[in-house]
DNA sequence: TAATATATTGAATGAAAGTTCAACCAATAT
DNA sequence: ATATTGGTTGAACTTTCATTCAATATATTA
């Protein structure tokens, strides 16, 4: 044999890791279509033919991209849910931390734009479309769930929760794009103005 | 000569409106990478080569798409500031309005996601980017104009409003996406959520 | 009817980009 | 030291697509 087997899987996780760095980031600032191989494998420092050692397709390593970013984004609201507060605690928190990592963090700017961009379009492959189908409610089923919970203990205001969460999702897609492609001049918007929207009591309580 | 300055004038204008109508329906659900001038042509019920008899390039027909969206977007909002009503009654009637438009009109919603679509994705051919960079802000601006109208009259809740014009655009292209990707069961979330948002009284005044 | 100007077609062209592959390199085990 | 296994390269192959173009059709005027 040459190397161990952990060596081995080791640099392939290395080697994989690159080229996902590389493709979250061109994916979601340029979308599918326009991010070419070349590009991907330029900027995970390799060449061309390695990136089809690794991934069988073009379609395979932004279906890999995409579930990473769905992983990462149901995880997180999953933890959310699974907190020991009260919903409007949760809320807060939501609505806090989200406008907070749009801001600070590039990584989950890019996770929230891919599947953005990934919803917004038909032309997407097969594959991914199933994997997007699988996905797309999952965040909104649990943040609806958090509403109708809030609503039941009366800090939440009224209507469908599912519209709630609908609403709740637009503001944070729709910031994370603005965020993104207005990065001079750019002042994120406070929390207060989501609080008011989503929740009855409207001062800024324990809000740590 | 052959045909009549007019007659020639009126075929081209007809067709070109077919390249239009054939190219708004495809770049607003594929996007612009993943169109092909062969799909837009047999759309449009013409040759390929035909296509090129009326414009340039593709990124050509893109540059006209794009223009007409923000055209028709600008002329919207621009008529919104203009109509002699307070500035509460304005803010209710675009909020009614745009949801319901979005639901009813395929043609309102292409216009919005288009602009969506070319505003996420870096990629876009160099034209175009100078062209949203000009027309992006301005349906911002004029909204924020108007919360500021309203927060002087004290009918609207307080806060920047070019952070509250934001939010608002957000939500209005969250739902258009929305809409458009979930065509089964889907139900328009009802305009209360929006005017909690942004206005200080709640009732349904003369909400006509 | 012939001449002319424009619309229209669809095949040809050429460049770009996804994918494959034969050769080369690096590290370990024998 | 050599053989072996798997990583790595970049050029070759192939397909797709924007764009061009020579040929054809159509409608108007003289």
């Amino acid at each position: 044999m040459a190397r161990t087997k952990e060596q081995n899987e080791k640099m392939r996780n290395e080697r994989k890791k690159m080229i996902m760095d590389a493709a979250v980031h061109l994916f979601s600032s340029k979308g599918f279509f326009a991010t070419k191989i070349k590009d991907i494998a330029v900027e995970a420092q390799m060449a061309q033919g390695l990136v089809y050692h690794y991934y069988k397709s073009k379609d395979d390593v932004y279906y890999d991209v995409l579930h990473n970013a769905f992983e990462k984004m149901n995880e997180a609201v999953e933890g959310l849910k699974q907190l020991d507060v009260p919903a409007e605690k949760k809320i807060r928190m939501a609505i806090r931390e989200l406008i907070k990592t749009i801001d600070i963090s590039d990584n989950f700017n890019q996770t929230v734009r891919i599947i953005a961009s990934a919803t917004n379009s038909t032309a997407i492959p097969e594959k991914v479309k199933a994997l997007l189908s699988e996905n797309r409610d999952i965040s909104y089923r649990i943040m609806a769930a958090i509403f109708e919970e809030g609503q039941r203990d009366g800090s939440v205001v009224g209507g469908d929760p599912y519209e709630l969460a609908v609403a709740f999702w637009s503001f944070i897609n729709g910031l994370a794009v603005y965020k993104a492609t207005r990065l001079e001049n750019f002042r994120m918007p406070s929390p207060e103005i989501l609080y008011h929207t989503f929740l009855k009591t409207n001062e800024a309580i324990s809000d740590t």
